[in-house]
DNA sequence: TTCATTTTTTGATTTTCGTCAAAAACTAAG
DNA sequence: CTTAGTTTTTGACGAAAATCAAAAAATGAA
């Protein structure tokens, strides 16, 4: 889906509000292992992923890569603490497909926040259905079983399975790759 | 703190939508007990505790009450999803101490984010420190034990223990009553 | 195709935490 | 103070999942 239309579906903007907004965002054709951010950059852009997939992750003190969140076709993402506050990033984002993304920097953001306040309903929308997501993922995280916690998400997101590996899906759901591997051979 | 004070931190708006804002938000003193809203309302206000302590939680298909989150003073909350898209609410918010509290009523809110888009700027604020929090949330519950995960929330809330019962802390961390007293008793 | 690398699976063992049950400690109302 | 109700603690046991190690399978580049 193009910007244009996503920005139809999500909030509804007046149409020069849509037009400023949709100009700020600029094109990109990107590579598989590209990084749209690392631990310890400041963020400077939002995202927005047309085509493709993008992976955020850490590391965590034992020095394993744990996953926090995956990035459809369709999502926006950012390192959200960031960018809004130019703060060091605390994850790093990896394309894991080749992938088309619009990307708008933050001095337009900021620029338009103050000209069109109508953004900030558009940025609301936005952080709206994340904390949606979020609350689910949260729900889900105490007293189910790994096995339930992995069916759910595989209903939620059919493809899933194709398009992060076994190792990443498991620290996304917060397990390890022997139990997930485990819990598929079961059925 | 204030409604009036709480607002300057967050958002810096203009005197007059401050004003609009402010004024819509009624103010109530609510005893222990009360629920803000309950599982299948409509959940049609936003909530601030000026003073007091608010619980979220629901009941899962084993019959077991699972706390989601803890509003101390200086907090928005609302069902979320209930409140802005008049769906019935998937949670129980009831407050756990005797409390002031003020509500701005749906239709209030409605009217407001229409004639001044500044409203959005500022729940765009509260809901970014929502998903900052729940992103905190997230990654602690990614592959750190029961006790690290307590002695997290102590840290970063020393008052809570004093607030809620052990039973709702466990919930809240997604362990049982039985390992969080054990891991008390620990120490 | 072949070889090297990465990903996934399998096995044995240990740790963590849940479950069930009952006792102890705490709270609040009469 | 007494009693009933609630919350917390303790114990024995079992289930779920982590860890460590190694084999098998899949992937990708030369």
């Amino acid at each position: 889906m193009k910007i244009p239309q996503y920005f139809k579906n999500i909030a509804s903007l007046s149409a020069e509000s849509e037009k400023t907004i949709i100009t700020a965002f600029k094109r990109e054709e990107l590579s598989k292992g590209h990084f749209l951010f690392q631990q310890e950059d400041i963020c400077r852009h939002i995202y927005f992923i047309e085509q493709g997939f993008a992976r955020t992750y850490n590391i965590s003190d034992s020095g394993r890569e744990i996953t926090n969140w995956f990035f459809p076709e369709n999502s926006f993402l950012t390192a959200i603490n960031s960018f809004y506050n130019s703060s060091p990033a605390r994850d790093f984002c990896i394309l894991t497909e080749d992938s088309i993304v619009y990307s708008m920097a933050y001095a337009d953001f900021k620029r338009i926040l103050d000209d069109q306040p109508e953004l900030a309903r558009f940025c609301f929308a936005v952080l709206f259905e994340l904390a949606k997501q979020m609350t689910e993922y949260i729900n889900s995280s105490k007293f189910q079983t790994a096995e339930d916690r992995y069916l759910e998400l595989v209903k939620m997101h059919p493809t899933i399975l194709q398009r992060a590996s076994l190792g990443h899906i498991a620290s996304f759901l917060g397990i390890t790759q022997e139990t997930l591997s485990r819990i598929r051979a079961k059925k």
